[in-house]
RNA sequence: GGGCGAUUAGCUCAGUUGGUAGAGCAGCGCUUUUACACAGCGAAGGUCAGAGGUUCGAAUCCUCUAUCGCCCACCA
């Protein structure tokens, strides 16, 4: 017996020596696995593509929740003799990692990315984007994670622009991406447009100003973009109203001199608020702008892209939203405009980036349209066949609607469905630098779309860069080579389990399924498995300003990885948060030293001595080895239905409080006692049982039962390639 | 405002198709017995948020109420 099972188990030892050991086997690649034998090229194609961290930093115990996940499936589906690869990557991130450089920057040299220009800026991010990579492909070796490093893809890399572009190009041509003067969220901190996604709601304080106008009274929070106000909505059916007709005019004094006003009735109005009378500001407001569409009317810009007030604001043009809004009050209550004061609590959007106050404008972008129609030539999409018109909107409810992709936990389908019912165009351009260009180029009134840029001299590329959730969108095929007919998007495309946090179901999942189906024709996975939020001990989330967040490589080097990862598995169902304490993981640290003395006492009990070869067995052992037999049957079904939650803690259990507490107790008299015989059936037994409890337990603590493993007496085939039901 | 979920032992959570409640941690008592004190053995601890209903039988299914959490939308 080896001299190291003498001393407690160490984890900081053992695991980077066996995560080494595997990258040499070279078995994380299903290539090499079928090379060498370990499956079968006929074998049953099962791939996951990890969601590729953004590189913005590090990875937090979320990410370390999602390798643990898929780590698990992946080794499972490897251990059954499937033809497996995981395929790791990272995400450029667009905002979010320039923001993080831009603040970076700031903090450090008092510039911002305008004083640096955009090839210096670029050439900044990229260099962190760099190390930021670095850092995560580290972490997510120490967690254990058996992907194929040899295909690790990113998401700004060559072939994924290629795969943006010509996707973007297909788009183009279908009619389905165009761009159009619509209204945006405006961060005027971070110069870009965002996504409706991207917004975060703050709750705010402020005075409710109602002013007289005309014959009416408006109310409002917002008093300097009034300026351009010219209609009066009202609802049709209000009766305090009824005199005044659609499309009446009527002179009135305003902000900066006389006006006329036009009299709109619109039923988007609720007749209880104030009262019950609103001007609108088309250009910088999305409720505004809808109901200037549908009554046709003109639009004026008020505030321009850096939140100062245009020359419509006569005196106060140049000035700051924020500077203005009481000089204006202040003129108001002077003409005697003023009718109430109060205070007054709503949300104000802010960008999540930036964290400036969303203005919106109208401004030419590029967007998505999802509710046109189109035609889908190859489908293998349930309820859309090859050749029938259809939307995008349509492709991404009949997915999960007819079941060709499956969500776990199944109540979020509900969810699902709610947001793409509601759903708007998809704004895809983005004023930032960093990311993926609109592959468009202008010459005088010409326009091209395409994968490379044209031919000739005078063609402008446009200066926007593409929403990162476009390039994410293309993921499980573009990971896989795609538009290039590789190998490997035949085999593993679609991929088996797209696993992930909930929160980013309509970001993303939505998205790629959109993607896939528009692109490919396919769902773009069969299940989607969303684990919850990890929260710390108190069951706060984890957080920089709360200082609550724990490295995974922290925990690796204090408890182990395997440790780590049972705590963070064990009790936690889909799409609910988890808390994990250092608690929780030193109990699964001290089920590693458990183990690791059940392989001691074992090793010791068979003399050094293969016990492969079967022997006479009692009865008691024949029934030890059915009841393993049966937790195998069990537990393989568990992991099947994606309960690892309770698959975990039925190994767990299995081995600490039957196989140590009792069997190996009951063996100790048998294995120093006088029937050779009841000796030899204890020996074999005993080694039957750790050899598939480390089986069992390989995809959950992988580190661990490959180390005992190898310490087995005449143990050829590591046990990440080994069969899990015997 | 709309939607979703949760409420089970002191704490954190399981409980698969309905069959008189389970685990880890903490705590209590005993034990340093030659795999392990990162341990063993033992005991204790819950009217399953509340009310009503379906059923031979409900933590589990239905209705309502309360509290908490999350997501979406956002009112001038």
């Amino acid at each position: 017996m080896d001299q190291k099972f003498l001393s407690p188990y160490k984890p900081e030892e053992t695991e980077p020596r066996i995560y080494e050991f595997w990258l040499k086997s070279g078995l994380f690649n299903p290539d090499v696995c079928v090379e060498t034998g370990a499956t079968k090229a006929t074998a049953e194609p099962y791939c996951i593509v990890m969601p590729p961290p953004n590189v913005t930093g590090v990875l937090h115990m979320g990410h370390a929740l999602m390798i643990t996940i898929e780590d698990i499936l992946i080794r499972f589906a490897r251990m059954q003799g499937k033809r497996t690869l995981w395929l790791p990557g990272t995400d450029h991130a667009a905002i979010a990692t320039q923001a993080r450089v831009e603040k970076d920057i700031y903090k450090k040299e008092k510039v911002s990315r305008h004083d640096l220009g955009r090839e210096e800026m670029l050439r900044r991010i990229e260099q962190f984007a760099k190390e930021s990579h670095d850092t995560i492909v580290a972490q997510i070796r120490v967690m254990g994670a058996s992907c194929d490093w040899s295909r690790e893809a990113f998401t700004l890399d060559e072939s994924r622009t290629k795969a943006v572009r010509t996707m973007f190009k297909k788009m183009y041509d279908d009619g389905l991406i165009y761009r159009g003067q619509r209204i945006v969220n405006w961060d005027p901190k971070g110069q870009t447009t965002i996504s409706d996604d991207e917004i975060i709601y703050k709750e705010e304080q402020t005075t409710l100003y109602t002013f007289k106008y005309g014959p009416f009274e408006i109310a409002t929070a917002r008093p300097e973009t009034k300026f351009g106000d010219k209609y009066v909505v009202i609802h049709p059916d209000d009766a305090r109203y009824k005199k005044y007709k659609d499309g009446d005019t009527f002179p009135l004094e305003w902000i900066n001199g006389p006006i006329t006003a036009t009299v709109i009735k619109d039923t988007s109005i609720d007749m209880a608020f104030g009262t019950g009378v609103m001007t609108i500001t088309p250009w910088h407001s999305m409720v505004d702008f809808e109901i200037a569409e549908r009554h046709n009317l003109d639009k004026e810009q008020i505030i321009d892209i850096y939140g100062k007030l245009l020359p419509v604001a006569g005196e106060f043009a140049g000035k700051k939203i924020s500077d203005a809004r009481a000089l204006i009050v202040e003129k108001m209550r002077s003409k005697s405009l003023v009718v109430k004061e109060e205070t007054y609590t709503h949300n104000v959007a802010t960008a999540e980036r930036t964290g400036g106050l969303i203005e919106p404008q109208i401004m030419k972008q590029w967007f998505v349209a999802v509710n046109k129609e189109f035609t889908l030539p190859l489908s293998t999409i349930t309820g859309i066949p090859s050749g029938t018109t259809t939307t995008l909107k349509e492709i991404m409810r009949k997915v999960v609607a007819n079941g060709d992709t499956k969500i776990i936990p199944d109540h979020f389908d509900k969810t699902y469905f709610h947001w793409i019912d509601n759903l708007r165009d998809w704004c895809i351009s983005r004023q930032i630098w960093y990311g993926h260009r609109i592959p468009v180029w202008y010459k005088d009134k010409e326009v091209h779309a395409g994968v490379t840029a044209p031919e000739g001299a005078g063609w402008e590329q446009d200066p926007d860069t593409l929403d990162t959730w476009f390039s994410s969108g293309l993921w499980t095929f573009s990971a896989l080579g795609w538009p290039e007919h590789t190998k490997d998007l035949a085999l593993y495309h679609p991929t088996a389990v797209l696993e992930t946090g909930h929160e980013i179901l309509f970001f993303w999942i939505a998205r790629m399924i959109l993607m896939s189906g528009y692109g490919l024709g396919v769902a773009p996975f069969h299940t989607v498995y969303l684990h919850g939020t990890v929260r710390d001990g108190e069951g706060r989330k984890m957080s920089k300003s709360l200082g609550n967040g724990i490295d995974p490589i922290d925990i690796a080097k204090k408890f182990g990885a395997d440790a780590g990862r049972m705590a963070l598995i064990v009790g936690n169902t889909p799409g609910t948060d988890t808390r994990i304490s250092e608690d929780k993981v030193k109990a699964y640290k001290h089920f590693a030293n458990k183990l690791w003395n059940v392989a001691r006492f074992v090793l010791f009990a068979i003399d050094g001595v293969d016990q492969s070869e079967p022997a006479p067995l009692s009865e008691s052992d024949r029934a030890a080895l059915n009841e393993l037999t049966a937790i195998a049957k069990d537990v393989t079904e568990d992991i099947e239905r994606y309960r690892f939650y309770i698959a975990g803690e039925k190994i767990y259990h299995y081995i600490w409080h039957t196989l140590a507490d009792k069997i190996l107790e009951e063996s100790k008299p048998r294995l120093s006692g006088e029937d050779p015989n009841d000796k030899r059936s204890a020996q074999y037994t005993l080694y039957r049982l750790l050899e598939s409890s480390l089986v069992l337990l390989h995809p959950f603590m992988p580190f661990i039962t490959e180390e005992i493993w190898q310490s087995l007496p005449n143990r050829k085939a590591p046990l990440i390639i080994t069969p899990y039901v015997r």
